[in-house]
DNA sequence: TGATGAATATTGGGTAACCGATAAATATAA
DNA sequence: TTATATTTATCGGTTACCCAATATTCATCA
């Protein structure tokens, strides 16, 4: 699976405020494995470029209003696409 | 997002036997968009190379044992990188 | 039977997503 | 300060993922 990645970028500077070095142990925890600094620091970049996250003088990065409204269309996509994921946490216990 | 696609392939051939047009629906109604055949098709011969589906006689695919377990540990994975799925679609509201 | 449409399949890319290696900046501590 | 660790950042490259276009097979019906 890739492609969630930006997605669960916004998710997480949605719940709280963090900067790279938590976001990569964040997905460390999702996924098992870290994420590499080649991955995560792009990314971020992009989406700053894009005006969907900004950046503080402490390097803490926080979603836009933009970026607020970004994630709530991919959220409601995701939840179409995987609208059986309830289903799927049942059927891999 | 992409790279859900093989995935959700297993997880639909799990849930009912289908052949390519009726993946290609069902793909259209979680997406809003229909995938083109140069998408589905060498997909599933690619699934189907793996061993993790079979074809019949009248095309219509179906998920091996190993194509099982495959799901199986794809699943466990998506539940762990989208634990918070339910606060998800609480936010989307 | 021939014709028309649907389903299946292949080919040849394009590009987004991600990684590894490396370097630079920043913090922490000794 | 020096040294050590952590965090941030860049670059080049690879590959997974998917598509558009086209071809072929199959089904249905006039």
């Amino acid at each position: 699976m890739k492609g969630y990645l930006t997605y669960l970028i916004l998710w997480n500077l949605s719940q709280t405020r963090m900067n790279g070095a938590q976001i990569t142990r964040e997905f460390e925890k999702r996924r098992g494995t870290k994420p590499s600094p080649g991955t995560i620091y792009p990314a971020l970049k992009e989406l700053k470029t894009k005006g969907l996250i900004t950046v503080d003088d402490k390097k803490t990065y926080s979603l836009t209003i933009d970026g607020e409204n970004e994630l709530k269309s991919a959220c409601k996509l995701f939840c179409k696409i995987f609208y059986d994921a309830k289903e799927m946490s049942e059927f891999c216990k």
